[in-house]
DNA sequence: TGCGTATTTTCCTTGCAGGTTATTTAACCA
DNA sequence: TGGTTAAATAACCTGCAAGGAAAATACGCA
């Protein structure tokens, strides 16, 4: 995955109303119009947050009659953990490097501090 | 953690100057001078990225004479990854259930489709 | 064909993110 | 004290994201 596609993916997570559909499709497959249920907002807004949601490859869309169901696609999702779990295994490496070098240091004839 | 927190982690990581940063503090903390220096921005530019960074915890400061060292904080980098853990796991439910469905339906005296 | 429903597009406003330069603050050093 | 370096802040510009209202499109149905 390109940084601009981790751009758009982390930017589409950042915003509430774009979490909470993810939310509701994780559930299962859902139209326009029940995905906007829920929210104070109007139709075209929530269309707009879909649109941001497909172009960085987070839901897909098909057609049925007007219908254009929703779906929940997990690689954009992978792709953006794996960039944190990555990030956290070189931290941790960090931390254990640390922690060898304070043993290292650690003069064997003093009491450790 | 707050929905709120969750958006400006997100946010934060949006950006690929801040996810460089971040890569950067995993290997160790670093001055202010030292995160700015592999970008072509200025000095002020980074600093707000890095006020970005901190106001969200994934990074903590401290003084040490002039300097501020940045140093990276993993708790709100955690708690983004939980939210796509659970997220893929309601993910992961439906489809055992989708499965099992389809199992269900089948008709045993029928060949399987 | 014409109507109803679902959804998108267009246009507009508002607010905020990210960048700049210039200035200020903070701390060390001579 | 004055000078130097590190970093933050202020003031400003530009572009884009989020939302609303109104109009257009897409499809099924009578």
């Amino acid at each position: 995955m390109t940084t601009a596609q981790l751009d758009a993916t982390f930017l589409a997570l950042a915003d509430p109303t774009r979490r909470a559909i993810i939310d509701r499709l994780a559930l299962g497959d859902a139209t326009v119009n029940e995905l906007a249920e829920p929210f104070a907002m109007t139709l075209p807004a929530v269309s707009k947050h879909l649109k941001v949601l497909e172009r960085c490859g987070l839901i897909s869309r098909s057609r049925r009659a007007q219908f254009r169901p929703c779906r929940l696609e997990t690689a954009a999702l992978d792709a953006a953990e794996s960039w944190i779990e990555e990030n956290r295994r070189l931290w941790s490496d960090r931390f254990d490097k640390l922690d060898s070098h304070l043993r290292d240091i650690q003069d064997p004839e003093e009491a450790p501090q």
